[in-house]
DNA sequence: ACAATGCTTATAGTAAACTATAGGTTCAGG
DNA sequence: CCTGAACCTATAGTTTACTATAAGCATTGT
């Protein structure tokens, strides 16, 4: 149970095992161990990492910034502490951003249900923008 | 002042002509009205439009959303208030979802800065995912 | 034993979203 | 008047992120 095969991997990240193989290739996954036959055998961490890489592309970022995102992980022996803190901080106020551009759009739904009272009334007055 | 060119409303939203005119030519903005001698002159609803369309398109969404998400503008005469409502909630809990997504992005980053006291030290301890 | 399924590599193809080019028009400043 | 910047259309090229195909080996169920 403690090592899974790739599609299991894709089952559990809904992913493809194809696009499994395409983030080994561009670097964004460690190159997992093999079996005997020469099968991928990936661990729990590895469900975590392809999770979080899905998580990221999910939010707009590139596999790129999602790459700089998981080298916080990565260059953890290279790096000094203070390196990598600073890293971290500037992408949190990234992701703090992204946070605020979600809340205006949010409130700009909001304006929407709100001046619609629902039913069959025309939706003149419903709009996202000014 | 109250008409800009397509350089002008390029600059205002961080975008380039030639993507303005690629949007236009999806759909996603509309055609504007034209100089005598054909230049496309663009209004402040405009700047609004497009800074909605890149803010989007900065949090994941694809065109194709955006384009559903601008529509509660655009279908207000054609839809019933109802139907307007019940996308823009549907549109809504999409937003929730990224915006929790974000929150977990945060904490893990946050275990970064915090495991990482700073300074010289190797960042052995750092790291984004368990 | 053998077919179905899942894995392997390598390579090619695709869709989305720009981005650049060519060739021509318009307009503002010197 | 003329040069250069900004605009126009039409079309072609690029990048990113997959997605599919081909040809073959491995494993599992009957």
């Amino acid at each position: 149970m403690s090592y899974m095969r790739i599609g299991v991997l894709a089952a559990e990240t809904d992913t493809s095992v194809e696009t499994l193989r395409y983030y080994e290739a561009e670097g964004l996954i460690p190159e997992p161990r093999r079996s005997e036959s020469g099968y991928r055998l990936y661990s729990a961490q590895d469900v975590r990492r392809v999770s979080f890489i899905r998580r990221a592309r999910g939010m707009g970022f590139s596999l790129k910034e999602t790459a700089e995102l998981l080298s916080l992980q990565v260059e953890k022996e290279a790096a000094t502490c203070g390196e990598v803190k600073t890293l971290a901080e500037k992408k949190l106020s990234v992701i703090e951003d992204k946070i605020a551009e979600l809340n205006k759009m949010k409130a700009a739904l909001r304006q929407v249900t709100e001046a619609c009272a629902g039913g069959e009334a025309s939706a003149v007055h419903c709009t996202i923008l000014g």
